[in-house]
DNA sequence: TATAGCTTTGCAACCGGTTGCAAAAAGTTA
DNA sequence: TAACTTTTTGCAACCGGTTGCAAAGCTATA
């Protein structure tokens, strides 16, 4: 059916190996035979097999993107630069959805089982054994979005989310606000418990008093609107919040005003991650951005570097956040 | 490096041929061989290479998922549906992101190289020249979310547009509205065009009068809402609006809001898609839901079917849509 | 126990490429 | 033109598997 090396070959009169330098650049091939290869491959439409190649290169190119948050708006961003990323670079990634009923350690011997040069964790809340599972098995690997460790095992890109807890309660303070509370995701992930402790350490440096700490069952709307309105149904309500992400913070911010209450006026909110929609008119969300850009143009970076250089130590990197100010928070006094 | 055939096969003491067998389902292997292949096969950590494999087999079980919908939030759904349909199946998706910077051509070449079995083009924007190069290429695809047609070239499976745009026109009828409009998306589209035709005729027919016609540059929050806010500023609103889609109904939303009007009372909305955000609290959108678990399901078993009998004549799928209210529009009398 | 029939096994060729090596061709220099 | 380099080319082995075929091993039957 599909036309192999050897139907050019024969079509052009010359060597199997001729063919295949053709199409091998840095290998040696005359003006001439380029030629005649090319015309035959062209008549043809003959495309080398990159699978077949990669049995003997050892490179297939492919690149595992696993990742288990394919709920949180802010993905779909990740996936488009990760995939235009890796397109760019000639790189393929192979997508490999990590919910609950697909095991972590069937996805390894998966993606062993397809040759992938390297692969990218992209999730937050993925225990580190998953990636350090891909290292040992002798498979480049990145952990996006990861959490920051000074001995890490895997080479990880992240925020540093103590400073991003640090930025909030900066922010919360410089704008008056006097009873903070901290409305945090899942409460067993290191990021959260990052970015608590960023946000006491700024508070008690500063004088502040001490926050009132609730967690979410989950980085989703109805996770931070079920909270928010326990919140509110069971407490007084603090004068600002510090919440989990942005998608938990319009899950607060709906309860909120479900309950009678005014953003910023009654309540001042603030998230992190900046996703697109926070800037929407009708959101207007003041958070901490993330750097996704960077980050994952940095972890492509990374996979691309071991891809040349394998076994380097691994190396956690943390880049900053920035505050985005939108209309969630109160003016500067 | 990496385990191979030849190593268990020598630490087994029997014959590749037999290591093969053992790992390939169907293939005549007695007890005790298989025992000891796949003792030595443990001992060593042994995995077959698929790449390797699929020369013979002529089977990758990779299907190319190629998609230029990175922005709308409805599609981090699809893709997470998709995946895990695949994975399921024992299928395996390599994702192109087919922006404007990478093109659609050398994208049938990539996925020739990387010999998937088969194609699912995810989206309602790509021209079907798309989709129908794969199918002259020889490789097995359906367009999701694609338009329908009597004849068409390539499998579809999508939604009845016109039966859309007439659940909408007999929805807003039915809730007492008279002056209607269309917001359509990019008015090249097919699926807007279908959707209006189906609104208008089923206005003509009720006897309703002729509705107000205009598109959004893209399906996008600030598409819509830019829109609206044209509408506002130059022209008397309708009392209600069928939208393009969720997210364009958004926009208009917040549009509508910041005019100093409200919704439902002065006017109405209902969009098409009803992605999660759609039924968040704050946003609360009256909309025709598209089956998307079923669209996504039919297409890949469309897809598997085809790789086991190739080649049948194509087919366009269309699964129906249904209304689903909140609160974008009046009450019914 | 000999024979027929079925199952299991290994050999060797093949899938579609790459690549080390040596022979052939082309280019230099004297 | 001869001798020496350098470049180009084809051969054959290899990458990690599968599979048709025939030989070997078993089981069942007479």
């Amino acid at each position: 059916m599909a036309i192999t090396l050897n139907d050019v070959a024969q079509r052009a009169g010359v060597s199997r190996s001729a063919v295949s330098r053709t199409f091998t650049d840095g290998a040696s091939v005359s003006k001439v035979m380029r030629q005649k290869v090319e015309d035959a491959a062209i008549e043809l439409g003959y495309t080398p097999n990159f699978l077949a190649r990669s049995l003997t290169t050892r490179s297939t190119k492919l690149i595992g993107l696993v990742s288990d948050n394919f709920h949180n708006p802010i993905f779909l961003e990740v996936f488009d630069q990760f995939t235009r990323g890796l397109q760019d670079r000639g790189l393929r990634p192979l997508l490999v959805n990590l919910s609950e009923t697909y095991q972590a350690s069937s996805s390894l011997r998966m993606l062993q089982q397809y040759s992938v040069d390297g692969v990218i964790v992209a999730s937050s809340t993925l225990p580190p054994e998953v990636s350090e599972a891909f290292r040992s098995a002798g498979i480049p690997v990145v952990n996006s979005f990861g959490r920051f460790s000074l001995t890490p095992k895997v080479d990880v890109v992240g925020i540093d989310d103590e400073a991003c807890g640090q930025i909030a309660a900066e922010t919360l303070l410089a704008r008056g606000y006097k009873r903070l509370a901290f409305l945090g995701g899942p409460e067993p992930a290191t990021s959260t418990q990052s970015r608590l402790r960023g946000f006491l350490a700024e508070l008690q440096r500063a004088g502040g008093s001490a926050p009132d700490i609730t967690f979410a069952e989950a980085y989703s709307f109805e996770a931070g609107r079920a909270e928010m309105q326990r919140l509110l149904r069971e407490t007084t309500p603090a004068e600002a919040y510090f919440c989990g992400d942005d998608v938990l913070s319009i899950g607060a911010l709906s309860a909120i005003r479900d309950h009678g209450l005014r953003v910023p006026e009654d309540i001042g909110l603030i998230g992190v991650n900046d996703m697109q929609m926070s800037g929407w008119q009708n959101i207007n969300l003041t958070t901490i951005a993330q750097p996704f850009a960077e980050i994952i143009q940095t972890s492509i970076d990374v996979i691309v570097d071991m891809l040349q250089a394998p076994k380097q130590p691994a190396q956690a990197r943390r880049l900053p956040c920035r505050l985005v100010e939108r209309g969630t928070l109160r003016a500067l006094p």
